[in-house]
DNA sequence: CCCAAATACATGTACATACATGTATTTAAA
DNA sequence: TTTAAATACATGTATGTACATGTATTTGGG
């Protein structure tokens, strides 16, 4: 559906001004569809992100201020994600031993399972729903790269 | 900033993943950098949309329903928006007449004012961070809107 | 005409963001 | 060495999303 149609209007500005409002819009119906997704594994968004992340570390810990690095929105309160992962049993949380200020977080084995699950279902979502070939994929990550150049 | 810096990970699956990361980002990148332009004003993001979609038909009212239509964010919370906004004075809430099930909503002098102060700094924002011109634009756009064929 | 279904909106809850502030620990300058 | 600044994290508040449910009004089949 044309980003004119989904929020009924065609008054852009510009072709810029449209391509801003068309990257929110796209990147909602793509959060909404991962949502959906995570929904049967009880998980949100931001709660799976934390997952990959410490994934991507194990079997090493990880402290919260790098989770928070690897986080695409950046605001992110990190630690509050931390505390529904917790309650679930899918990570754990320890004193930093180097550094006492520090919180290291380790993904449990019932965190790396339901890990594994989702990501199939996440992994499958993303090639189905997304239907761009890779060198369209190409063009569309040179250009959000290019339109962020002024790092606001 | 390439989107492997900002998450800190080149481990896609391939460039559509890296492709929805991006999308993501770069929406929360620009809504980030509208808040702040918004702070000024004491709005947030969402209520400047709402604003926004009411001057489209001003000085005609609207109902809840035909706003949440034109939102971006589908699941807004429209009600809830508009709360805020009467607490400011910025629109009107009224019972329907022909559908006394309807609550209409009309913009306030406050409300136009606000919004067109707020609209020239947004307006100057998008001009001064969207580093692409209208033909890279386009070519986004029709991207976008390709990505997103398969309606989830 | 009557009443069940549909519609429009409000409201409640869990979780998240945006941001300010508090607390404990470490670092570094005097 | 002592202590002020910086750092890492936790926590509090206002606002928003995602979704379920409640309430009032309208619609439509019998």
């Amino acid at each position: 559906m044309k980003i004119e149609q989904v929020i009924q209007t065609n008054k852009f500005r510009n072709e810029v001004h449209k391509a801003g409002l068309n990257i929110l819009y796209t990147a909602w119906w793509l959060k909404t569809a991962t949502y959906k997704e995570l929904k049967d594994f009880g998980l949100t968004h931001e709660q799976y992100n934390v997952l990959r992340i410490l994934k991507g570390k194990y079997p090493q810990e990880m402290c919260v201020k790098d989770i928070g690095y690897r986080m695409i929105e950046k605001n992110s309160n990190v630690p509050r994600i931390i505390d529904r992962l917790v309650d679930k049993k899918l990570v754990k949380r320890n004193q930093g031993e180097q550094d006492g200020r520090q919180t290291v977080i380790q993904l449990t084995q019932a965190g790396l399972k339901i890990l594994a699950s989702s990501t199939i279902k996440i992994n499958e979502l993303y090639d189905n729903i997304l239907s761009l070939n890779n060198k369209e994929a190409e063009t569309l990550n040179n250009l959000l790269e290019k339109i962020r150049e002024t790092e606001a």
